[in-house]
DNA sequence: GGGGTGAGAGTAACAGTTACCGTTAATTTA
DNA sequence: TAAATTAACGGTAACTGTTACTCTCACCCC
């Protein structure tokens, strides 16, 4: 049997501060979000309820890029653009292409499950 | 005028590790291989070193999959397999998509002069 | 209410990477 | 080719993002 899991204040507050921000937030910038509304949470707690929420597949660790960890509250695959000039990070609305995973499975022979794509220039801000 | 930049011993040999294995090394592991033929050299130089040949492209830095970064001597862009359960990475044999950037320049308006991609999955050895 | 336990807070430890500083050696100039 | 210049070196300390540890708290079922 699976895993009990708790929904845990701090954990509801995590899992509601990623899905009602445009941004890719750091943990960091999660954590100080958090405070206001749970203020004694705890950074460590943070760190853990992203990987909780990771595992279960509720928000995607998007792990490139730079130096540090950025998470995403909307789950279904999406592309992201990169702007090295500013650093952030934005959603790509074009679809998702499908044909993909299966298609590169059948060159290689490895088993694909999914894949992930990121676009990288400069955003419009910085474009001038 | 450009920053002078010189081909010392420590460098070329860690060039030369990169452009000669199949395999997509950490820092350690390239550090590990410079010292056989280089034994004094420091970990710091090996780090400097890729961030050098990675700006000036002669390498490519590939930060996503795990936590720490790999490194590829083929500066050509090309796609990426990652088993998420032996952690190898390994080159994907399909042509690079050159109109997405366009494509999704287009689509966006923001300047795009790159793109990554990255399947996920096992590999043969793992998968049965 | 009491026992069991998943998750919290706070903090120390950890890993990968970068920065510093005195020294060495690649390149330029004569 | 020898001296002068200075980028890059080796060695190490520091830094950053993340994880692990320890003890405590709060929730759940009876």
């Amino acid at each position: 049997m699976a895993k009990a899991t708790r929904m845990t204040k701090q954990k509801k507050v995590i899992l509601e501060i990623l899905q009602n921000t445009n941004c890719h937030p750091s943990a960091d910038w999660v954590y100080e979000q958090a405070k206001k509304l749970v203020p004694d949470i705890s950074l460590g707690t943070v760190y853990r309820n992203l990987n909780v929420l990771r595992d279960s597949g509720e928000i995607i660790e998007l792990n490139y890029g730079s130096t540090y960890s950025r998470y995403d509250g909307k789950p279904q695959n999406h592309y992201h653009f990169y702007c090295e000039k500013c650093t952030q990070l934005f959603d790509v609305a074009i679809p998702v292409y499908q044909g993909l995973d299966k298609m590169v499975q059948d060159t290689t022979g490895y088993e694909v499950k999914h894949h992930r794509m990121e676009f990288y220039g400069l955003c419009n801000q910085c474009r001038e």
